[in-house]
DNA sequence: GATTTAATTGAAAAAGGTTACATTTCCTGT
DNA sequence: ACAGGAAATGTAACCTTTTTCAATTAAATC
């Protein structure tokens, strides 16, 4: 019934030439005569054609798509690097094929293996933390991969992201700096390498410089969502703390209106500083002191390194750590 | 070099089997002798074997693959909506190409038709006019289509949305019941017939109700984000409005804002109820009243229905509304 | 044990392109 | 006018599955 699906063959014919020429002409390829050209885009334009991507991707081993691991795309901080990832993508014409896994790991590894299976030529990751196991699909195929906003501490594959070690090490010196004794370090499981290493590490840091001695009670791990919030803070307020460094957007804002709530001041009584730089940071009052990760910029990047990658192209580096600034807004003095 | 892609053949091989059966035995066929499945199984096993989806797409004509187009996946309604309509692909063994369009007209068409090219098995379109041409491309290809909250007054495709008539009407007719007469309506385009048409009409109809006479000064169109809160606040004071209906969750946040940071008391001294109950609704302080649209539902069931569009299935109705409440949190009195 | 009938299996034709290689056409110089 | 090489075009193999249809084998019937 829908025969009418007009292939290379029907140009070729009307056209009289061979479908290698049509293909050559659809592909741009510079070995065509003018007027021949010509000739074969009048008949492409006249019967409407489009070339089977599909068909095409068979022949050439090419997609022109490349799969996304993403946690959550209701999480701004993903979908801020998604939409990076996203534009570059579209500039050199590849399409994503975006795939939500909820940083479950099990999940992760089937995901990539129906990625892999639909010949996807690259792959980016977004989570926490690189399984054994998904580290060995990664090898296994020969697809590239990049990690955009995560860490491979064996830096096995490419990655963008920012040096999370001194960007927390940074936060808490300003808190020190006001004054602080009493900080809270606050993020997911310290499984993740991202935090339990690289954030965990500038934390102690910091509080070393300082002189003031590591206390359990201030290192929280809670998930990343807004109503944990409540929750969180009774834990802060229980263990002392008189600020807090927040490796979540979401989280943090669940933390600053949990204080607000209960009719503590911020800055006076508390600060919070945290890691973002979602647009959340500029909708709460008062306005979210953050590090400032370029989050577009990391999927932009990403998706650019992985283009190189696909393209066989040399890299000088693998691992890129793009800059990253901190802006203390409202919920620090 | 990397040869060691092994194909449907080698299976056959080493089972010493047609690739017909190893076909019918991937496929879960039943006309399999039990001691054959087990024997190609083992064989698949031990090689490793991974259908290749693209040689399938191409020989079963379907890729298990659909579109969704988006106009900004970093938007917390959008992205929600694009949450529901991945949960549900995953469930149905259907994987997602996310574009991101910009509500640009002519990203919008040719977002399409790359996707078409790349054969999807079916298409989920969030925007919010269909212009002319896009209503072209649909029918012109076979592919099913749905609109997830987004209406087509011609209801030539499938969609899934709320009552966004009575939906407004209703936030209007809580405002008029506080006492405002000046109320203002604040949305993106009017061109787009959500707004122009049904939102716009409910909001009329709660006027004619309260037999408060309509008053252009009083509706502004106004692009999505957060930074124009602040314009569009001075134009709602100059207009001398002292409540508002707002389409768009981020825009009221910005309004919101503006008003506090204004010194303006809310909702003692100005009230507003926004429209899509993303996640911000709860994080703003006082947390804002809403139209209760069940998001991630839209997006599921948007989903569902194209899986049964796409398996031919018979549709009983091809526009489905959902439910929606009203939540009158801090903004309102 | 011969026939039917049903269950398995295989051969080969698609599916719609790309591409290496062969062939033909076109110029250029002499 | 013709060799020689470049440019343009065509031929056909290939990419990896699915799927139709025919062929084979096994099971069932009397």
């Amino acid at each position: 019934m829908d025969k009418q699906t007009i292939t290379i063959y029907d140009v070729a014919r009307e056209a009289g030439v061979s479908m290698a020429t049509v293909s050559r002409v659809v592909n741009g390829n510079p070995n065509v005569k003018p007027t021949t050209r010509k000739k074969v885009l009048d008949v492409i334009d006249r019967l409407d054609y489009r070339p089977n991507a599909v068909a095409r991707g068979l022949a050439s081993k090419k997609t022109t798509t490349v799969g996304v691991i993403i946690p959550d795309v209701t999480n701004l901080y993903f979908s801020s690097l998604a939409r990076g990832i996203d534009d570059i993508a579209t500039m050199y014409k590849y399409n994503i094929i975006l795939a939500n896994s909820d940083e479950n790991e099990q999940k992760e590894v089937q995901v990539l293996n129906t990625l892999l299976a639909k010949q996807v030529d690259g792959v980016i990751f977004m989570g926490n933390k690189i399984t054994e196991e998904l580290r060995a699909e990664f090898s296994r195929s020969r697809t590239p991969v990049v990690l955009a906003g995560t860490v491979d501490p064996d830096e096995q594959v490419g990655s963008v992201n920012i040096d999370y070690e001194t960007a927390t090490e940074d936060s808490v010196d300003i808190l020190v700096g006001n004054g602080h004794r009493k900080i809270a370090f606050v993020s997911e499981s310290h499984d993740e390498p991202i935090n339990g290493q690289y954030r965990l590490n500038g934390y102690k840091k910091a509080l070393e410089k300082a002189a003031i001695s590591y206390d359990d009670d201030l290192v929280l791990q809670s998930e990343y969502t807004y109503k944990v919030g409540e929750a969180v803070f009774e834990q802060l307020k229980k263990a002392g703390a008189t600020a807090a460094v927040v490796a979540d957007d979401e989280l943090a804002v669940g933390i600053l209106n949990a204080a607000l709530d209960r009719g503590v001041s911020i800055p006076e009584d508390f600060e919070l500083i945290t890691s973002n730089n979602s647009k959340l940071t500029a909708m709460t009052r008062p306005q979210m002191s953050t590090v400032v990760q370029p989050l577009y910029d990391i999927g932009a990047v990403a998706m650019r390194l992985l283009t190189k990658l696909m393209n066989k192209e040399e890299i000088d580096e693998k691992t890129v750590k793009l800059p990253y600034t901190i802006d203390a807004k409202g919920t620090t003095k």
